[in-house]
DNA sequence: CTCTTGACGCCGG
DNA sequence: TCCGGCGCCAAGA
């Protein structure tokens, strides 16, 4: 199968500083291939071997999966939060990916 | 080959 | 703000 696309996502949310988020959407943006859809697939796959609380929905609020201990990664990692807690701010956290 | 489903995203109402 | 619809791409039945 083709472990390519799912190496590089990985890869690229290896890359993601603590502190910062992207969304899936980004993600695909950057990798540009696939979707949003495809890199939530990758994550749900293989997304435990990575930091999968850095990989947020496109408005910085979280998923099921995210409420496994994701709030004590971003207060560890000191990731801007909206004031509901909920939800990533993604004005400020989204990382400004450049190669 | 068709239909459903999903760690999604954008637009309306 | 909450909800529903449609588009999106790939995998499974």
């Amino acid at each position: 199968m083709d472990d390519g696309y799912t190496d590089r996502v990985l890869d690229l949310v290896e890359r993601i500083p603590p502190g910062r988020v992207l969304s899936y959407g980004a993600v695909a943006e950057i990798l540009d291939e696939g979707g949003p859809r495809q890199v939530g697939r990758v994550m749900a796959m293989d997304g435990g071997a990575v930091a999968w609380w850095r990989v947020v929905r496109a408005d910085g609020s979280l998923t099921a999966a995210h409420g496994m201990g994701a709030q004590e990664h971003y207060a560890e990692e000191g990731t801007p939060m909206r004031a509901n807690g909920h939800a990533v701010d993604m004005s400020r956290a989204l990382w400004q990916y450049r190669d």
